[in-house]
DNA sequence: ACTGGCACGC
DNA sequence: GACGTACGTGCCAGTG
């Protein structure tokens, strides 16, 4: 057997798991969060590598041999925080009890000691396995050499082997040196050359190989400006690689008889963790030798390819993954179907699925369960081959995102990677991107979708479980799953357009945009693209020298908000800010909806994305229905041309009141708040009269509109400065208009308060329905990133409930509306507001039912409002 | 193909 | 006291 060496770098997974972690501190007072994750990540190694040999290094004192060459390096860099560096020596204390061996080496980096070792290790035929926080580290991949970095957490680590590495960063091994130097680093103050970022570094070296090869052919480097810096910055360049390549040859006086690993003495652990207050570990230790995790990295898999589908296949519980690579599935081809079981792992080509009645009625049979990947996207694009998939009972895209929402890798091939430590090829690989993306052959493409159906099936027991420890999976099972069903039916149902009524409108614009246009370039005396901020920014400000207000990074901000404030100086403006308004009417509704109108029907069929936002919200895309202009008349018209899709129907709107400040009162259970709803007044009065401390007939309409921009901060979590942005005052008048707000509803200050102790305790917020946000930046020391952090915890529960709620009233409403009979329809969901279409008939019984539904979706310590209109269009439905 | 500026909704 | 400051999507210009 090959002894496995595994090298930590202490001082970088420290920093990490100090910085993924809320401020722990023990029963003593001390603090303990980077020494608890830090022995998260120990215990989780020694589980799974069962390494034979085993060291942490340490970064020496202060000053290295890099210093010599670069006084400057890692200048700039934050002292590490006392609540940081006092729980060095707890570390130690926890390698001693675990009996692993720790070094540090003057005038060294734990890098380079880490260097030498893995190199000496190389000679002795070891397999060699490091961990670290630090992408330097991944210079040293080669051949049984394998770097893991943590990624979100620490526990969370990527493993890259020579060629994960290769099809990662597009480089080799080899390079990583080569790219540093390009790129520098700036937490180590390394200056590497500017300009270049990942993307021109990797090109350049697929194409020069080193930095040295890049210099001998700087001749034909393309792009005039790239050649320039690289020409000024070659100095820089090549310091910057001597920086960052880490040293073998340090004169490290250890051997490897001197870091063998033979386990160590539960006795002492436990009790080091009892004292350390890591009561949650303490099982981990006894569990111990019980565990035993197979690891099959890369394994082949055994399926066989279905031509003639038979009913035994299925077994009532079984995974499907449906392949299709575009991934607006309204129109995608479906490239295969996978099918994994405890039969064994099948695929089926489509045309075989599609014509077979066993496998429909299979797909159709509620009683046969199912464990999806993205389940609306399959009922979708089945539905549109006429078979209704019924019975999924598990989705591992909702699920994982419901885990995290904060993850934005919810590929199957990186979910298994986090969850599964089992790689499988990206879809990348398998049919390439951008032009080049072609479907590959037969067996390479079962393989594929068969290794993802497998994950599935794989998974779904493990991440139900992740679930119900979080009390999460009733928010999965009852809520997200049911919606995904009638998001499905909402996005094939889709809206009806009326394309005449846009073209004409177009044909409008486009006279008006014409004429404004020229009028512009009469007034500046010449002729340019009114489109291009940059060309306008020149004509306002250098030809026409009027006051520049605000610069972008690139030039002169020609923003909205900038020409509102040169209004008085000259007579361009309005014609500047209408031929914006208009062109994005243009362009973006007009065009951009017509581009997307289905040919077959004049509807139109968003998909809502259910899996993206932060917060709990939806989101709507290819086209986004839920930024149709509303607040301009004249881009309001644009709903006009939403109608029903049937004769003598009409299109129906109902619409939360306050929501957000609802569940706000209710959360916070403010007094004030409450009763302020229970006595149904007006909001932004009720909050002018106690922030001004006036009676109701003494509000003006400017103390009314500046209560309703701090009731929008508060439901949006905006700062003082917002506030101070949106109103036009100072942030200090901002400032106190937010603490006579706090002042006058305590119970809201209250929440605020505990709100945000609580997010610093448990590391994340919830939503009424157990939706989770974690807010690791709560604990930063980084005044912005913290109080971003405390303003979202804030917010979220507030604007997290509220798509809770509207989400579990689309779900009862979808069933009353099937009980009921009728023949209403869903259409959209605008965040607070469902938009439906219905025959005139049953708009007296849909107002009564729509209205029952939204304000008794969930009961709350104020009544729930809906307001609601209808009318021949959306425009109308007002 | 990617970034930045801008603008629309909640 | 300053680092940038609700969340989304999509358009255009400009660059490579």
């Amino acid at each position: 057997m090959t002894d496995k060496v595994v090298l930590i770098d202490g001082n970088s997974i420290l920093y990490r798991a100090f910085f993924a972690l809320p401020l722990l501190n023990n029963d003593k007072g001390v603090y303990t969060n980077a020494v608890y994750g830090f022995t998260t990540m120990l215990l989780k190694i020694l589980e799974e590598e069962k390494p034979s040999h085993m060291l942490v290094a340490f970064d020496a004192g202060k000053t290295t041999f890099r210093h010599k060459t670069y006084t400057e390096y890692k200048g700039g860099r934050q002292k590490t925080p006392s609540e940081l560096s006092e729980q060095f020596p707890l570390v130690k204390e926890l390698l001693s009890a675990f009996q692993i061996k720790h070094y540090e080496l003057d005038q060294y980096e734990a890098d380079d000691i880490i260097g030498t070792l893995s190199k000496h290790a190389k000679s002795e035929d070891m397999k060699v396995k490091v961990i670290s926080g630090d992408r330097d580290l991944l210079q040293l991949v080669q051949k049984d050499v394998e770097v893991a970095l943590t990624k979100k957490g620490i526990s969370n680590v990527e493993t890259y082997t020579p060629s994960f590495l290769e099809e990662k960063l597009g480089i080799r091994p080899d390079q990583v040196i080569d790219m540093k130097a390009l790129m520098g680093d700036p937490s180590d103050n390394i200056p590497g050359v500017p300009g270049v970022g990942e993307k021109t570094a990797v090109k350049l070296l697929q194409q020069y190989e080193t930095l040295e090869g890049i210099y001998e052919n700087l001749e034909q480097v393309s792009g005039k400006k790239l050649k320039e810096k690289l020409e000024q910055h070659k100095e820089d360049a090549f310091m910057s690689k001597e920086l960052v390549t880490i040293q073998t040859a340090t004169p490290v006086d250890i051997s490897f008889k001197d870091i063998t690993y033979t386990g160590y003495e539960s006795r002492k652990v436990l009790e080091l963790f009892k004292e350390l207050g890591f009561h949650s570990l303490l099982n981990r230790i006894e569990g111990e030798s019980g565990t035993e995790e197979q690891q099959e990295i890369f394994e082949d898999i055994k399926l066989t390819i279905v031509d003639n589908v038979t009913a035994d296949l299925f077994t009532g519980k079984d995974a499907i993954m449906l392949e299709m690579l575009d991934d607006h599935y309204f129109y995608g081809n479906i490239l295969g179907i996978a099918i994994v079981n405890e039969k064994g792992k099948f695929f089926i080509e489509t045309n075989i699925a599609l014509g077979s009645e066993i496998f429909k009625k299979w797909a159709e049979d509620e009683q046969q369960e199912k464990y999806l990947y993205d389940a609306k996207k399959t009922i979708v694009a089945l539905k549109r081959q006429g078979v209704h998939l019924k019975g999924v009972v598990f989705d591992l895209f909702l699920t994982t995102y419901i885990l995290n929402p904060a993850e934005n890798n919810l590929d199957i091939p990186s979910i298994s990677r986090r969850l599964n430590e089992k790689s499988m090829p990206y879809d990348e690989e398998i049919y390439g991107k951008g032009a080049k993306q072609k479907i590959p052959e037969l067996d390479v493409l079962a393989d594929h979708v068969v290794r993802k159906a497998d994950i599935i099936y794989q998974l779904k027991d493990k991440v139900t479980e992740q679930l119900k420890e979080n009390d999460q999976y009733e928010l999965f099972e009852k809520l997200e799953l049911p919606l995904s069903e009638i998001l499905g039916e909402m996005e094939y149902y889709g809206v009806k357009v009326d394309k005449d009524r846009l073209l004409h409108m177009g044909e409008e614009l486009k006279d008006r945009l014409k004429t404004l246009e020229n009028e512009v370039f009469a007034l500046a005396g010449e002729e340019f693209n009114l489109n291009s901020p940059k060309q306008l920014g020149q004509i306002l400000f250098e030809k026409m020298n009027l006051p520049v207000i605000k610069k972008t990074k690139t030039g002169y901000s020609t923003s909205a908000e900038v020409l509102e404030q040169l209004q008085d100086k000259h007579e361009i403006m309005p014609k500047i800010l209408l031929y914006r308004q208009l062109g994005k009417l243009q362009s973006t509704y007009i065009e951009g909806l017509l581009k997307v109108v289905d040919e077959k029907n004049n509807r139109i069929h968003t998909r809502f994305n259910q899996a993206l936002t932060q917060t709990g919200r939806l989101s709507s895309t290819d086209p986004n229905l839920q930024n149709i202009p509303i607040r301009l008349e004249e881009g309001r018209k644009i709903r006009q041309a939403f109608v029903p899709s049937k004769e003598d129907w009409v299109i129906f709107a109902g619409d939360y009141s306050q929501i957000e400040l609802r569940v706000l009162a209710h959360i916070a259970g403010d007094e004030k708040l409450i009763e302020a709803f229970n006595e149904d007044m007006d909001i932004h009065t009720k909050t002018a009269m106690d922030v001004f401390k006036v009676e109701a007939e003494e509000v003006t309409s400017n103390m009314r509109r500046q209560a309703k921009a701090v009731n929008f901060g508060i439901v949006y979590g905006i700062s003082d400065y917002g506030l101070s942005q949106s109103l036009g005052i100072t942030r200090k008048e901002a400032k106190m208009f937010i603490e006579r707000y706090l002042d006058s509803f305590p119970g809201v200050r209250a929440y605020m308060e505990d709100i945000v102790q609580e997010a610093k305790q448990k590391g994340y917020v919830t939503t009424l329905m157990n939706r989770r946000r974690y807010l690791p930046d709560i604990t930063s020391r980084n005044f912005n990133l913290r109080s971003f952090a405390e303003r979202t915890a804030m917010n979220t529960p507030i604007q997290g409930s509220a798509a809770d709620i509207i989400k579990k009233a689309m779900i009862d409403l979808a069933k009353r509306l099937d009980d009921e009979g009728m023949e209403a329809e869903l259409l959209l969901q605008v965040h607070d507001e469902l938009i439906l279409e219905a025959p005139k008939n049953e708009i007296d019984k849909l107002k009564d039912v729509v209205l029952d539904v939204m304000e008794n979706a969930v009961e709350l310590a104020v009544p729930l409002k809906v307001d609601f209109s209808y009318g021949p269009t959306w425009f109308d439905a007002k």
